[in-house]
DNA sequence: CTGTTAGCGCGTTCAT
DNA sequence: ATGAACGCGCTAACAG
């Protein structure tokens, strides 16, 4: 019960392995007639191409590299991943392409997972997430020249091209929004300011806030989130309102608001970035940043695929911007109490 | 700048491609001194397998798939998920194996994904989760003979052996916790009732907690989970005590539990199967039986390259038990008060 | 024992 | 529409 072949075929139908090959792709050089002899036969013994030797003529893997480093943990929590990834996945599939994915320790690691992965021409290209300050990878990608896109660029040093989302645009867009409803003393939890997107929101939340507004820094868990909220509340003045970089931080926020005896948003009005179930689990339900992470990946994959298939002049060149995040009013965000702070 | 070949190496060793590829891979037939010189011009020329004549002479892929059929926002919410495929990840990248991920509409099409990742050779076999009651997956799989290990087993109908949790031990020990703090009056709210381990936890509840007991099925989501507990909240005599099959739903019915004007753990004690960031940021913070996603995953993967390897009867044969889930109390459990309901 | 030659695996492609 | 060679690594058979 061997899996039929090519020479199976051209047995079976009485030509060459050539013109089994021609009529399996479409192309010219064999009859109507012959070509559909082949094909019935193809059908009845229900073949199917064997991706290692197509790989091996074709020279391309037919599958695109995901590595991410990220502890599991972190990658758990947010939402946001699974639905990047499944994004990516569908606009793969629906052109064939395969996924390969890889959770490594960090960027170093990462960086040394391209490389195998390309040596070995497991993938014809890669997608990067989560550029930090000073990162290796894009230097690596453009050294052993493997397509390669960023998901959430652009790449400062320009030898990856992104997909971008304007983290500063959407950032001003919180801040007026809760300028808008008086806030005049916010607050600004980030992620590490070594992720370069971090450090985008970080300027922008400067820039539009106005050089008092406060900041802190933390890894995006939960309990650096809690602690930097206590920090903030103990501020005087207090600030009146906090923006998170993560749904995670804003709810452990909310909690550590709580327990410092202030209401939400009587007292403190809250921003996450970053929509999720959480966001609409907690009481009261969280004011937040959404974006299409689904369509988001796709967009990103597709990138990819042009440049697989075309080549750096193919498609589009340079980084291309996806849609504004946009924000969802719910009940943390209010005007703050006349006599707050 | 072409990538070095084994012609290469040979070429410049000054020996046959045979001797490389035995060097190369650490059998007899090489002196010590051939071998050294050969190992010294792959590693001067940078030289790395090409995975897919490797797989072609091979007839393995050097991969292993993973097809979830879960809506995306599913996925994303759970934590497990990312957990449990980021120690899949770790086992197979340490055995040098990659791994194929796909995320599809229903079990069908997860098993025409395995169908064509089987025809196609694109994987030596596939890791299975979610199984479904009357699932075609196993049957298919054996059909035709692709490797499998299903992740959260037994496999009923026995094509596929599994790496499995004791749920319904887990399950009485939750009954017995709730049952030694005094509450008399349980409920259960389950997934659905398609899925093999839902159907198992509501059995083992139903066995522990007595006939009477309360059941309401869901699909997961935290929508579900709050309609169900309103409903389970109105029963008289009312429960004083819910488990719950997910944290997120755990979350939600915290929810309909306040704004029906219950308090929690006072009125009401609740239990989350599967903790996460999610339990321990609510108030009160949620009993959770916790599991090592991470590990569970490792376990899986390895089962499944035992099979790959060494073939049905190579490594463990049947169904391997995972460790039992562990209960970590919190502030959501409580006697009852006395005169509650 | 050391090393070579020849040919396989499977689909694609170039002369003819 | 065909025969033959190619892509790359592995290996059975064989010679020194």
């Amino acid at each position: 019960m061997r899996r039929p072949t090519i020479a199976d075929i051209a047995r079976r139908a009485g030509v060459s392995q050539a013109a089994v090959s021609f009529a399996l792709n479409g192309r010219p050089g064999v009859s109507a007639a012959t070509r559909d002899r082949i094909l019935a036969a193809a059908d009845a013994l229900g073949w199917q191409p064997n991706t290692a030797a197509r790989s091996l003529s074709a020279a391309a893997a037919g599958a695109v590299g995901l590595a991410v480093a990220r502890p599991a943990r972190t990658l758990g929590v947010e939402p946001f991943f699974m639905q990047l990834i499944s994004g990516i996945q569908a606009e793969l599939s629906e052109r064939g392409y395969a996924l390969l994915l890889d959770l490594v320790e960090d960027v170093h690691a990462e960086a040394s997972v391209h490389r195998r992965w390309w040596a070995e021409r497991r993938v014809d290209g890669v997608l990067l997430v989560d550029l930090r300050t000073g990162d290796p990878r894009p230097e690596v990608l453009r050294e052993i020249g493997m397509p390669a896109v960023l998901a959430g660029g652009p790449d400062p040093t320009g030898a990856v091209p992104g997909v971008w989302v304007d983290d500063a645009r959407a950032m001003t867009a919180v801040v007026e929004h809760l300028h808008g409803l008086g806030h005049e003393r916010l607050a600004h939890v980030s992620g590490p300011p070594v992720m370069e997107h971090s450090a985008h929101r970080a300027e922008a939340f400067g820039a539009a806030a106005g050089p008092e507004a406060a900041r802190a820094a933390t890894d995006f868990s939960d309990a650096e989130g809690a602690v930097a909220t206590r920090g903030l509340l103990r501020r005087r003045p207090r600030p009146t309102a906090i923006v998170y970089d993560n749904d995670v931080m804003a709810v452990a926020g909310l909690s550590a608001a709580r327990q410092a005896g202030l209401s939400v948003p009587g007292d403190l009005s809250v921003v996450a970035w970053e929509d999720s179930a959480l966001c609409r689990l907690t009481h009261p339900t969280l004011t937040a940043l959404t974006r299409d992470a689904f369509r988001f990946g796709a967009a990103a994959a597709a990138r990819l695929l042009d440049l697989v298939r075309h080549g750096p002049g193919g498609g589009a060149v340079g980084d291309t911007e996806f849609e504004l995040p946009e924000l969802v009013v719910r009940e943390s965000t209010a005007p703050p109490r006349p006599n707050g702070g």
